[in-house]
DNA sequence: TTTT
DNA sequence: TTTT
């Protein structure tokens, strides 16, 4: 029983940061890969595939990437299902990332254009929890520090 | 961009396989992945995941897998979308498979109990195109033939 | 960066179980993996695959795995390099794995005519440590005991 | 039988393009794939990883990628060998790439001050062949013609 | 013989 | 130094 997905492409939003209720971090993003072929009408089409991730990974997502980043995912395909308000089973494929990596130098990625992506008024850390971690874990507070490399925002650590 | 699955697991039904109206070979399955730790009320569970391909590999997965056969799959992910009957907009995650890796020796995988997956009476290979290649590609009529190793069916030949 | 390895193939020989001084499992084997095109010649030939595994995975595929095993391994490439006792610089490239599927039902896989594979003449584990294991980790002592699904062999406990 | 490898990490050295008697192209380079984790003594290391890849992408590598550039590949790992001058088996482990993602944007790749890398006192592409392609497969001669997104250099035809 |  |  093997389940491994390799993915490189970029973000269509912003990633959504969530907690849990027991306080459990978990990013949701969409990243569209396009494809290395055309259709039969002759232009370039993307999958769009929709990606989680839990715990510290999670904060680092919401905290480097934005909308436009290129980055790299390995993780597994999770099948799920769950009856929605109208009685309907509905059924959901989705990657169950273990890790991210982001794939542009610092200032460079994805479309900041006018910076709003940036701005305060975004909402793809609403309930950010307050980032008081004490960082005994793999990754750096701010993982451009070290250079000018690709960065890994993996995590094995249960933070909770 | 990069679009990389592999998956072991075993088929959930017989493979089903059809033909477009222009006579190119497309079967579909379903591949049961169990997954690697239990769930929180201590089961182990397992995804679900849809599977296509196309061409001679199809009619090949058609001939040599059944349900409950171990099988690797090689593939991308595909995402789609379509209007449904009521109008609704339903959208589509599924493998699509460059290859097909049969991993049981002939006559011992899956479940074949009382041979009732080969009796005629089987509708998996209802509309089945009369099986008249001349078969100068890789795979052989019988991969079983060459000896006992798990059989390639995969195929880049492009047979339309 | 990126760097994953998805095999599945047969083990050459039974695999090789050693202990560092600080009583760290590791285990080696090679994997065969048969190409799926033929040479300009027209024989089928394969890969061989040196890998490596550690801690307790390395005693499960100690275990569980003999010459002739059909097996699937995900892990990295890892390359190192040595003197050796010439003088000379040796490179090294070898999957390390994170984990490896048992990919045959018990009692059917790979060559073991003769039992001669699990007599006490063997020497593939030859310095192994008593196993005392209290198993707290993902495996079951016997996984074989829950069903007729592949095993897996995977684990991320840290036994030391 | 499974063999699947990607990849992401950055070119040791510019590509090495050459021509088999037979004419069909191939370029051989590493590629640097930093480690996810530090050694004992607290570095961060990384694995260099031999690459081969032919025909007409093997061109493109050549052609679009230099040393430092980040790249994807996609492959199988390949084993070989051969004998050496001293008469001694020498054993080769590589990847053999089906298809190379060049993952940075136009102008911004790798170390290409002074813009020496692309000086016509440069070695990387000697004995190249004219490059009289009519190019109807799927690579644009430029591939940085359609967009600022990540170029993917593969390719199925068979040039030869 | 290694990249950032 | 290779598996089925």
């Amino acid at each position: 029983m093997i389940n491994r997905v390799v993915l490189v492409g970029r973000l269509t939003k912003d990633p959504e940061l969530k907690y849990t209720p027991t306080g459990v971090a978990v990013a949701n993003f969409t990243l569209a890969v396009n494809r290395p072929f055309s259709s039969q009408d002759g232009n370039r089409e993307a999958d769009f595939i929709n990606c989680v991730i839990w715990r510290k990974p999670a904060e680092n997502v919401a905290n480097f990437l934005r909308k436009g980043s290129l980055a790299g995912v390995e993780g597994r395909i999770n099948t799920r299902n769950y009856e929605n308000q109208e009685g309907r089973r509905v059924y959901v494929t989705e990657v169950v990332a273990d890790s991210v990596q982001f794939l542009e130098p610092r200032n460079s990625g994805g479309q900041q254009s006018g910076g709003s992506s940036y701005g305060e008024e975004n909402n793809y850390n609403q309930n950010r929890k307050p980032n008081n971690n004490q960082n005994n874990n793999r990754q750096d507070d701010d993982p451009f520090a070290g250079g000018s490399q690709p960065i890994d925002i993996s995590d094995d650590d249960l933070p909770f």
